[in-house]
DNA sequence: AACCAGCGTTCTGATATATGGAACACCGCG
DNA sequence: CGCGGTGTTCCATATATCAGAACGCTGGTT
């Protein structure tokens, strides 16, 4: 697998450029940062303009184009599991008033699929498309818990050599534990003062999700742990009543 | 302006072509499509998955990537409108109960850039990221009112013969109506039974975007229109105030 | 005012690269 | 088993891409 079409990917690398990079660009500094020569880039630019994935204003900067919003929201249309979930965030969030969301393992990297977010003035935002790492997070613990081939070698990827090296019989320990009682927490190991708890979204035995709700720690210390857990796993479960069709 | 990168066009494309298609394309069926040759548009995938643009499954059927999310979601988060306009459209869909969008040229097209949806079980609902016709909208209206070189040659683009051809008098006195009593309205020209009623959003001086509500006609019919008129309007001087920062 | 430095864009020949037909391995079906 | 289909790989040919220089322009400095 080595026939690659090099200039389509030097054009997708001048996308993530201007996607990562909030202002606009110029020609010369895209060259400059990507390493190509200048009449590279502004050909690509030419072409990817014509389809609308880049505008440029009347200098000539640069910048992503409304192309991407719909070829990136029809992404989502084609979700059954964010069309299955949505309705349950949507009810799960307003009765709490907590941001939930929903995960899962997407080309390799654990995605954040939607959300819905909580009311709180101080709330989790994660942002939708983004991804998580896997060894600090409650969905990751998911994950390894219930299907760890799936994760491939994506788990040794992001694990760093472990700051706060848990031991492995410990590790183990939780992973067990996150089987029995049907959920996972994240309690500030990954962000600090952040407070997450995932239940498993399965379809047809297997792992296919998590719907999560995020919150501060000092916000989950007054409420009862399992209680808020009991919330999460009935989501998850509704979800994947719907995901089979049980369930309008 | 001859000089393009044919590649990187027919890789576009190609993600278009699933984007249109909801169903996962094998390598042939494209080929087919776009006529193309099969070894041409497996190499183009190649490439585009290995930057995630496009994923595919076991049996080589290809899909697009959520990559595509990311970039996507990226460009409304540039968008200072949508910033600006995000928490108007949700106090106002909140209190009328119906949907609220912010619509604005984008590569010479009114595009739908956010949206809040009602609550009603009969309600509009557009799709983020997709388009509107110029003639026949209330939003195209208001461009056409107040923009009309914005536009540039899109009008004349949609200009199909008009099955119903307005008196180009009657069409003016319309125009002139929008501009003096500050909105438009699209009372089921566009969508049978959908009516619309929308606002500009002013910027420097210039037009920027517009905020509009939708809803079926028999319910707007229930209401006094003038008010609904006042409440989009007022909506869209918020926006207008916060872009200009002068309302947190 | 003239200048300089930077920009985006265009042009060019040398060359690296995409092309597309053919061959491959595999699968489901009759 | 053979057939028609798939996705994938190979390779010589020709083409589209590259890189650097030149263009016209704008904005700031001398």
């Amino acid at each position: 697998m080595e026939h690659r079409a090099a200039t389509v990917e030097k054009a997708i690398d001048v996308l993530f450029h201007l996607h990562d990079r909030p202002e606009p660009w110029g020609v010369s500094d895209l060259g400059r940062a990507l390493d190509l020569p200048k009449s590279s880039v502004h050909r690509l630019l030419v072409s990817l303009r014509r389809r609308g994935l880049v505008e440029s204003d009347e200098r000539g900067r640069y910048r992503p184009g409304i192309a991407l919003l719909a070829l990136g929201l029809g992404v989502l249309d084609r979700e059954p599991l964010v069309a299955a979930a949505r309705p349950v965030l949507e009810s799960e969030a307003a009765e709490l008033a907590e941001t939930f969301f929903v995960v899962a393992l997407r080309a390799g990297k654990l995605t954040v699929l939607d959300k819905v977010e909580g009311t709180g003035f101080l709330r989790a935002a994660p942002r939708v498309g983004s991804t998580v790492p896997v060894h600090v997070t409650a969905v990751g613990k998911l994950y390894l818990a219930h299907a760890p081939s799936a994760l491939g070698s994506a788990a040794e990827v992001d694990a760093e050599p472990a700051a706060e090296a848990v031991a492995d019989g410990e590790r183990e320990r939780e992973l067990a534990l996150t089987r029995k009682r049907g959920y996972a927490e994240n309690l500030g190991e990954w962000i600090d003062g952040l407070a997450v708890l995932a239940a498993p979204v399965f379809a047809h035995g297997k792992l296919v999700g998590a719907i999560t709700t995020a919150m501060p720690m000092t916000r989950l210390a007054h409420m009862e742990k399992k209680s808020v857990a009991d919330r999460v796993m009935a989501a998850a479960a509704r979800v994947c009543a719907r995901m089979e069709g049980r369930e309008l």
